[in-house]
This record gives structure tokens, sequence and C-alpha cells, in this order.
RNA sequence: GGACAGGUACCCAAGUGGCCAAAGGGGGCGGACUGUAAAUCCGCUGUCAACGACUUCGGGGGUUCGAAUCCCUCUCUGUCCA
């Protein structure tokens, strides 16, 4: 591919908060691209990855995206996994301090994490890197070395430090050493670049180019990419936040998902998570702000885009037929649990035998709120009168039991 | 070891003797509407055969006619000092 087609494509969705660095790392990366070129070689990426956490979500795969970018442009790709440096846990992107894990919790984690990252990413073109093989060897003396780099004011002025030290909380000497040892990654692993969330760009940027730099190395470009909101479209994707899309899910409920973003989360979505080149989402875009593709039509065709990266794509299709059965034209789905009606019961027996409602009160109200159904008709109030008949008994939009003799 | 702050529902957070099953916000759920599980609006959000009853504000004990609220004790979390 042409030069300055893989830099647009390979700075797509990159954000540094600073429109000057961001023209410097296009430069650099358009230089390296043609001294690689000078020398008939591919450029060596990497990404690490800190197995702090065994499920991966939409958000955790934008790096990986990126990689397998350079993967399709023939680059070759490094996975390296943090094993070492999780041990101590990032504070990049809390403003808290994060729990140690033990070994055999990162081991495990590592195992699914690159189950899951191979998705994104070309197995065979991969090479999966443990930092433990060459961060666990470094001494005492080593680490002071290292650290004579950097000052402490460095890491008080970074943001998420400067917050806890002015609000008073404790912010650990330790917490240091992780942008120490992930800039040594950098410097071991001669990369040409280095891919990370913009959260990382401190690490990045301050810390491991500076090293690099500092340890006679030509320093690795950054490309940090921006953050991907969770379902909601405004705060960082996260499990704990409940706003995740996870990879281990199917075709149908991330394809569901992926339609609940609010219409004004779809840019960043086409850019940070599909296959699609720089051209393609300015395309998409353009077609967004000018109308001339309804909204709908659009969240569709990016949510089928982003599930075929993850599934089959007769999977996503399969998703999106499900999608209009059932909330666009009010549908049941095609498969549901069964339930088998044994003996005589009452409606709100059955809503909660079935689980469909959490508790007596919980049924009770949505009885008196009309959101059960039985084949689409709404059923009475009365909680005590007898259930009878078969048929697909319905809770909301959502909820659905099939009821059998 | 010491000092201080704190532990309230799914989460955040008010409440310092009765009007508290406990404000407010978030989340979740339901309904209306629609263009979709978007947006907006309305409602619900401890349990129970239910205009009432029962259980709940870190655990236990106590004071009181009455406690989330006062006292004792235990426990846990956080910061600071050593």
């Amino acid at each position: 591919m042409d030069i300055e087609l893989q830099v647009a494509t390979l700075m797509q969705g990159a954000e540094y908060g600073d429109k000057s660095l961001k023209q410097a790392m296009t430069n650099e990366l358009r230089e390296r691209l043609i001294l690689a070129e000078k020398e008939g070689r591919n450029l060596k990426v990497y990404c690490g990855y800190d197995p702090t956490k065994p499920d991966l979500h939409l958000g955790h795969t934008v790096t990986m995206r990126k990689l397998r970018q350079f993967q399709d442009l023939g680059h070759e790709v490094i996975f390296l996994i943090g094993n070492f440096t999780s041990l101590v846990g990032d504070p990049s992107d809390k403003d808290k301090l994060r729990p140690i894990l033990t070994p055999e919790q990162v081991e495990e984690n590592a195992q699914t994490y690159t189950e899951q990252a191979f998705r994104v990413l070309i197995k065979d073109k991969t090479t999966v890197l443990y930092n433990a093989e060459w961060l666990s060897k470094l001494t005492f003396a080593d680490l002071i070395n290292l650290a004579s780099n950097f000052t402490l004011q460095q890491f008080i002025t970074r943001d998420n430090f400067r917050k806890r030290w002015d609000n008073g909380d404790p912010v650990f000497l330790h917490e240091t050493f992780y942008a120490i040892m992930q800039a040594y990654d950098a410097y071991h692993m001669k990369a040409d670049v280095q891919v990370g969330g913009t959260d990382q760009l401190f690490n990045i940027v301050t810390a491991g180019r500076k090293l690099m730099t500092a340890l006679g190395e030509k320093p690795n470009i950054g490309i940090t990419m921006s953050i991907l909101p969770g379902t909601d479209g405004e705060i960082r994707m996260s499990k704990s936040m409940g706003n995740h899309i996870p990879i281990s899910t199917d075709g149908k409920d991330m394809y569901g998902k992926i339609m609940s973003l609010p219409d004004t989360a779809m840019p960043i979505y086409a850019k940070l998570c599909t296959r699609w080149t720089s051209d393609e989402v300015a395309q998409f875009e353009k077609e967004i702000s000018s109308e001339s593709i309804h909204p709908r039509d659009a969240k569709m065709k990016l949510a089928l885009e982003i599930v075929s990266v993850f599934y089959p794509e007769v999977e996503a299709i399969a998703g999106q037929e499900a999608f209009v059965s059932q909330f666009q034209k009010g549908k049941v789905p095609d498969d549901m649990p069964e339930f088998k009606l044994e003996g005589e019961k009452t409606i709100l027996d059955i809503l909660v035998d079935t689980e469909l409602v959490s508790s007596r009160s919980d049924g009770r109200r949505m009885l008196k709120q009309k959101a059960v159904k039985l084949d689409g008709e709404v059923l009475p109030e009365d909680p005590f009168v007898e259930f009878i008949g078969e048929g697909v008994l319905q809770v909301g939009k959502r909820r659905f039991v099939k009821i059998v003799k």
C-alpha cells in the first residue's frame, strides 16, 4: 500500500490531546515507513496488555484492531503480555490504587486474554511475549540506573498522580515504577511503533521514548488510541461501569448492544472498532452528518460491521435479523427457554417460577404496569387468577418464556 | 501502637430520637412515543395473598413508650503520626 495511505489509515483514531504532538508522530511514522522500505523490512509494532481481568470488552480491542491493521499491511506484530507489570498495576487509568494480583491470577487471565485477542489478530502472524522474561531479571542496581533518567516532578505533574496528591490520597512509590518498567519494555524490544490508549501517553511518550533515547536507541513512535466510550456514549467503557460490550457473548447480543448506542457515539465507534479504511470512515461520517442515510440504518450498518469483526458474518446477519424481527417488528424471538406447566398455578406463581420476575412483589408490579403478555395479549392485573393455557409468556420487551404443558 | 474520619438500599449520597421502608442522583425495570434496546416524557424500584404486616441503615448488646439517629462493645475501611 502507498505510504501516504498507510499513514492515514494507521493514524486513524489516534489521539494525543495535542496537535503538534500528533503532527510529530505522524511525521515520524511516515519517515519510519520510508526508512523501513529502503532497508527492505517491515515495521515492528507492539502493544502491551495487562491481564488484570479475564473478560475483554470492545474497548480493549481498539488497540488490537490497530495492531491488526499493521498486520494487514504486512508489518510484524508483537502481543506483549504484561505478566510482570500487572503485578504492580498501572496507575494510569485510575485515580485510585489498583489491587496487586497474584501470579496465578495473572497467568489465568493471560490465557483467556490471548484467546479472545485472536478473534481480532491473525494468530500465525502474531508473536506473543511476556515481559517477566526480561523485567524479572533486572537487579536493584539496574532499577536505580533506569530511574535516574526520571525526575519526581515528571511524575507529580501527571494528572492522575496530581489529583491524588491534591486530595491527600496516597501515591505509592511503586506506582512510579510502572512507567519505568513499561519504558524498559519498549527499550528491550526495540520496536518501531508502540500502540496504546491515550491513557498510556505518559508511559509511551514521556517514559518510553525518553528512556530509549537515553539508552541510545531510536525512540519508538507512539500511536495512542482514543478511548472508546461505553454504551452510554459518554464514559469510558468498563465492566465496572456496566456500560461494556463483552467480546465473549454472541452475535445477537453484541448486535443489540451496539444498536443501543446513542447516535452521537457512531463516529467514534466507526473509527475505533471497524475494519473500514480512513476513507470509508470519512464517508460514513459524512452520511450521518448530512442525513443522507437514516440514523437507524447507519447504526445497523455499523453494528453489522462490528459484529462481523468478532463473529462469522452469517452470525452477524442472524443478529441483525433477530433484531429487526424482535424490536422493529415486535415479534417474539426464535428461541427462548421453555417452562413446563404443572398443576394449578396463579399467574404470579408462574412469573416467579419462570424467573421472569425477581420476586412476588416485582411480579405484581409488572402486572400492574401491564407489562405481562401471553401471546401478545396483556394479562389482567389480578395476580391470583389461575394461569391457564400455553403460549409465549412475555414480560416487557425482552423477557420471554415459552409455557408448555 | 496512637490520632482522626468513616461503614445507610444495586452504586453514590442525605438523614443525628417519632412526620423513616428511609430525601436526592445514578443505574435498572415498565409504559408512552419513536427511528432502535437512541433521545424525550411518565411511572416503578425491600418482602409478604398487602389500605395492613414483617424485615432492613457494618455485627452484637443497652437506654427509651419509640433508635439509621443516643450509650457500650466488637469488627472492617481509609488517611495521618510513630
